[in-house]
DNA sequence: TCAAAAGTGTTCTTGATACACCCATGC
DNA sequence: GCATGGGTGTATCAAGAACACTTTTGA
């Protein structure tokens, strides 16, 4: 049995909000439109959900054609409808976001994502439709989990130094953190497992860590509580 | 200019979450269904969501259209768009969350309302659709957002003694806490105001307290972290 | 005067913060 | 050997956890 009254319907689309991490700083993936409305102009990949798709995987297509990242781990942030949003109609679109390690995706790496770019936070430009509203909103919610979840790991190779974790979270959370301080609470957290590289540098090589996932879990259950 | 090509596009509907709080615990507002699908069976309130209206006000329309509830403070939730949540075809739902005082809104307040009903938490019937997923993601929401926010005032009257804060937050999450540790903890926190009531009752009357949620919004500036 | 809830104070432990020194490396 | 970032230890203070006693009230 279909809708016994059929109403007209806003579109539904998806939007994706994807943070990469490097040593110059937080990093955010952008295209460039190639169609009406705001040709030419930068905005969050994404697209129009397919009637035999689910959110997510309209959210992962739209990336993955758009901008070549896949197999990456999106999260629903917020859905955003106002009725102004699109001059094409009334638009509503679910924003996703990410966060990845900007090694396993360099800026243009793909052929078929041309127009994908990864602007650093602080200069990305002005964007299509209400993306700017959707940034924000991502931000937030970034600077939020970071502190209450250990996301930022997704943002790190896999083998990475404190000092990366720390700059990490400088840069995320916009403030500084003592080293020893920092080091001290995450050593004694106990999701940190050291390996035997080191990373060279020019000058005293340091030691790589991993973050364990399979203990974060177990603590979790015993009440650990991540928090910064 | 309309869109160029016109998609077939699911249908869009809002749904709510509203819970409400008495000494008895935790309760959850429902409507008994009268349309097909799921006639009679018990659901969240919600429905279709119009073109000239955002979410927010679908959702807030909805809710006190079915249920009478109004000038509440919704928060969206999530967006839940499976495949197959609704037998009448493809059809997303964004879900809005609130927290009521029950004070406010009595069991079977509205004549409008005739088929809304505050459910015990414990004892929420079989749901119709999906919002069994919805329910358990506005419980885990709940819970959280109690832990870092000063959301649980929501729930209570506008004075409260120490003891219904305490026994709010210990149905929430579910644990018990000791009463001189967490009276401490939440008057050196500095967002409760002594009034000159008094809770009379059986035994030795108890301070009736306010939030200030003008001193919170500043403490919060000063980096005050609001956490349980 | 008794039962039940309201209200307060102390100790102990743990985590946060601030801070100073030695170490390893490349140049 | 020196500049630079890597690495550790300690003292102090605030907050959390555990715990016991006095006070007020209605019946």
């Amino acid at each position: 049995m279909a809708f016994t009254y059929e109403y007209p319907r806003p579109a539904l689309t998806v939007d994706c909000v994807i943070f990469g991490f490097k040593e110059e700083g937080l990093k955010l993936l952008l295209i460039q439109r190639s169609e009406y409305p705001f040709r030419g102009e930068w905005a969050l990949p994404g697209g129009f959900v397919e009637m035999e798709e689910s959110l997510d995987q309209a959210a992962r297509r739209e990336l993955e054609e758009e901008t070549g990242v896949k197999n990456v781990y999106i999260e629903q942030l917020h859905t955003f409808g106002g009725m102004d949003r699109d001059p094409r109609g009334r638009t509503v679109t679910v924003a996703y976001y990410s966060l990845v390690n900007l090694d396993d995706y360099p800026p243009r790496a793909g052929s078929d994502a041309q127009r994908a770019k990864w602007f650093p936070i602080h200069e990305v430009p002005k964007l299509a439709f209400d993306h700017q509203d959707i940034l924000a909103c991502a931000i937030k919610r970034l600077q939020r989990q970071v502190r209450y979840e250990p996301v930022g790991f997704e943002l790190l190779p896999e083998k990475f130094t404190l000092n990366q974790l720390q700059r990490l979270y400088e840069t995320v959370l916009n403030r500084e953190f003592d080293r020893r301080n920092f080091w001290r609470k995450f050593k004694r957290m106990g999701v940190l497992v050291q390996t035997e590289e080191r990373k060279k540098g020019k000058f005293r090589p340091a030691v790589l860590y991993r973050f364990d996932e399979k203990k974060y879990i177990e603590l979790k259950k015993e009440g650990l509580k991540f928090i910064f």
